[in-house]
DNA sequence: GGAGGCCTCGGAAGG
DNA sequence: CGAGGCCTCC
């Protein structure tokens, strides 16, 4: 396959071939980004370039998977040497390789977020602390913002800003608590997921021949969705590409939708400064959408302030206008959206799976299933729990954690009485007493209950050491069997596998077949390993912990369980595309959500969201809002979302409405009584929503659009003025001449005579014919 | 030590 | 409204 660069477009070209130096790449929505970066490595393989020189970061596995298989079919087996992966797998292969130095062991447990907010509830507890001030989710995500932002525990006590922060929201013992978090995650041996990156900053900055190491290694340096990158992920990339500075980001400034989990949108758009000679490409074409889709697009998210320049096009036909629905309940929403989904199959032969039904919270899903449901119309929700989030799971993954690690005190204590064993909560408070008392983890007190410094009873004293002598067995096991033989006999002997077959509720039955797969899955993986050269492999659950730990979703996305339409929030939706979209819920404090409502920033980011949504669509995208729903079980009054009005009214379908008689100015539209067409000011932050609206879209449509009939691209709700002998066109019955008007106003009918159908007779108001001539 | 009732609180979610 | 943490009572 050596003509690959011939399915390139002349920016894809420039974006692939251009591989010296810095070079920023702006996908716009659809614009065939993965499509570059696979090219991209492929060419540079193609020109020799050794794949343990090429260093390729994503942020989720799903995209480092795909793009691996993408580039392997091309090239073949050569692709497994390249470094590819999420920033967090690839770095804390690293940190495994270079814990020493960091003083860590190279088996660190990995803790996951579920692990960490335990952790911290614990301190809270332990320092008396009043839970309602410190809450463990606050606590919890301004510690993983100093994280991010490489404030260490000395950073934070010599940082008088962020101590007055603390202190003005009634939390002086951040600090505290923050050191404490630190100290016990180290002396469990673990890393949190924030840490995998502040560590590996601290080893390159800490550790010059390190750096140098890995300078070297990598000679090219490609980050994908680079929008969502945080500072402390800026700072690997840019250290790590500052010898060869042959570095290539990817991204779209219009799709940064994670500055809550501490991504910063300032990272693209000062790629420019950090790096002087960078050449920037644009790739502006959409592959994906109408026209009428792009444009709507475009137009929304030119209201906001912080963007990077650049003029998103595609040679698609024009398509639908996008349709804007209003319900009067949360429900009737539902049910609106299930019968289009329905009309839709049947008259355009679709399939369920070409339909996804988004929207800003969770929470939404509920209504939409239901209405799904009575129809028999196949659906599946996204997100929810995963796999690995599971109880069941992770109490099992607990308990090969312990054999791996002792020192893992979260582990230790989610099993320690699991299943019942008797050993009770004053019995674990003791031992931690006296672990902190003698300086030493919770584990060397478990291990060594017999020595007696505890002071238990010796009836609890004897099950504490018959749960530490079971540890010890499996523990002893890892150096000897395979992943496999030891999980069989940790889930017999710990007792899990029995508490399972005995719960026959279908939720128990759910739990054994869970664990079953889990069981199914350490089978494989030994099989695989087994499958390497000797000197690769390694079949030991150590390794597959390693394996999984940043496995956070089970890979259910192949087993393709059919045909069905697709419930996600928006931000799951980004990178998928659908023929038709619904975008449900865009009303005002929802849609943008009520807590973005305080600061341009993070209105600008709800505004990307939707922008988001709407690209997600590739032949029809229907917006609609309901004027009650309810939430947390109160009925509450809703007003269309702002985002409905900031799209260019010329590409909106809202022909639902009973219109009023009265003339519409421009730029003041009426949706109906409830519809507000006045923004608070407060909100209105954004200079360029003083822009005259008629601009946004033609400006941003190069020279392909003139091939499209005007007439057609000035389609909208508006009233059309019929004569007889025009020459019109109907979506479905093609082209054909008026030869008939009838009534008038609501009752004015139409009828054509079709070239392909013969003659029909049309409501006016519904029949939204294009006049061709 | 465990079951069940009370209370609180609610955003989006990658690794 | 519903999930999950916490507390009380047995």
């Amino acid at each position: 396959m050596s003509d690959y660069l011939s399915h390139l477009n002349p920016s894809q070209l420039k974006a692939v071939k251009q591989t010296k130096g810095p070079v920023m790449v702006i996908a716009g929505a659809g614009s065939g980004k993965t499509r570059v970066l696979t090219y991209r490595i492929v060419h540079l393989l193609k020109q020799g370039v050794d794949p343990f020189n090429i260093l390729s970061l994503t942020f989720t596995n799903k995209a480092a998977k795909e793009m691996k298989e993408r580039i392997e079919k091309i090239v073949g087996l050569e692709a497994k040497n390249i470094w590819m992966g999420t920033f967090h797998s690839v770095f804390a292969k690293i940190l495994r390789y270079e814990a020493d130095k960091l003083g860590y062991p190279s088996n660190f447990t990995i803790y996951d977020s579920d692990d960490s907010k335990a952790l911290l509830r614990r301190i809270i507890k332990e320092m008396n602390l009043d839970t309602d001030i410190y809450k463990v989710n606050i606590v919890q995500s301004r510690i993983s913002s100093f994280k991010n932002n490489l404030i260490t525990v000395k950073a934070y006590t010599n940082n008088a800003e962020l101590k007055t922060q603390d202190d003005a929201a009634h939390r002086p013992q951040m600090g505290m608590i923050y050191e404490k978090y630190v100290k016990e995650c180290f002396k469990s041996a673990a890393m949190d997921f924030d840490d995998l990156l502040l560590k590996t900053n601290e080893l390159l900055f800490r550790h010059p021949d390190v750096l140098h190491k890995y300078q070297h290694r990598f000679h090219y340096v490609l980050v994908d969705e680079y929008q969502d990158t945080n500072h402390s992920q800026y700072l690997i990339v840019k250290a790590l590409a500052s010898l060869n500075e042959n570095i290539c980001v990817v991204g779209d400034d219009a799709q940064s939708i994670y500055s809550f989990r501490g991504a910063n949108i300032r990272n693209i758009l000062n790629f420019k400064k950090d790096y002087s000679d960078a050449k920037v490409i644009k790739l502006e074409q959409n592959y994906r959408s109408t026209q009428n889709i792009v444009n709507a697009a475009n137009s929304v998210i030119s209201n906001n302030k912080d963007q990077l320049d650049k003029k998103v096009w595609t040679s698609n036909q024009l398509g639908e206008l996008i349709k804007v629905n209003r319900s009067t309940t949360d429900s009737e929403e539902a049910v609106s959206v299930a019968s289009s989904i329905q009309e839709t199959k049947l008259r355009e032969q679709a399939l369920s799976q070409d339909f996804a039904i988004l929207y800003r919270t969770n929470a939404q899903s509920r209504t939409m299933e239901e209405a799904l449901r009575k129809r028999n119309i196949p659906y599946r929700i996204y997100g929810g729990l995963s796999f690995y989030q599971r109880k069941e799971i992770k109490d099992m993954m607990a308990y090969f954690r312990m054999a791996s690690n002792l020192r893992d005190e979260e582990a230790l204590r989610r099993i320690i009485n699991y299943p019942k064993r008797g050993i009770g909560n004053s019995s674990i408070d003791r031992m931690t007493l006296a672990a902190s008392e003698q300086q030493k983890t919770l584990w060397a007190i478990v291990g060594d209950i017999k020595n007696d410094s505890v002071g238990l009873n010796s009836g609890s004293a004897t099950k504490v050491d018959n749960f530490a002598t079971l540890i010890k067995s499996f523990q002893m096991m890892v150096a000897e069997k395979d992943a496999f033989e030891v999980a069989t006999y940790i889930a017999k002997q710990s007792g899990i596998l029995r508490e399972m077959q005995v719960d026959k509720t279908p939720e128990g039955i759910s739990r054994f077949e869970n664990l079953q797969e889990l069981l199914n899955g350490i089978q494989d993986f030994v099989n695989q390993e087994n499958e390497k050269p000797e000197e690769e492999r390694n079949t030991s659950l150590s390794y597959y912990l390693e394996d999984i730990a940043l496995l956070t979703d089970a890979e259910k996305a192949d087993e393709d369980d059919g045909d069905h339409v697709s419930l996600m929030t928006i931000h799951q939706s980004k990178g998928l595309e659908f023929p038709y979209v619904y975008v449900v819920g865009l009303e005002e404090n929802l849609f943008p959500s009520q807590m973005s409502l305080t600061a341009r920033v993070d209105l600008e980011e709800e505004r990307r969201l939707f922008y988001v949504a709407l690209t997600r669509a590739e032949k029809r995208a229907t917006l609609s809002y309901a004027l009650t729903r309810y939430r947390w079980g109160n009925l509450i009054d809703c007003e269309p979302s702002r985002f409905i009005e900031e799209i260019n009214e010329k590409y909106l379908d809202i022909n639902f409405i009973n219109v009023k008689s009265s003339p519409r100015n421009a730029g003041n539209r009426n949706f109906g009584s409830n519809y507000k067409t006045k923004v608070p000011s407060r909100y209105n932050t954004s200079k360029k929503k003083e822009a005259p609206k008629q601009d946004s879209a033609p400006r941003f449509i190069p020279k392909n659009l003139k091939k499209i009939n005007p007439n057609i691209q000035a389609r909208n709700y508006k009233e059309q003025t019929y004569s007889t002998g025009m020459k019109v066109e109907h979506d479905r019955f093609g082209v054909g001449v008026i030869c008939k008007l009838d009534g008038s106003g609501a009752n004015k009918k139409i009828s054509v005579n079709f070239t392909d159908v013969g003659e029909k007779t049309l409501l006016a108001k519904f029949a939204k014919l294009n006049i061709l001539k």
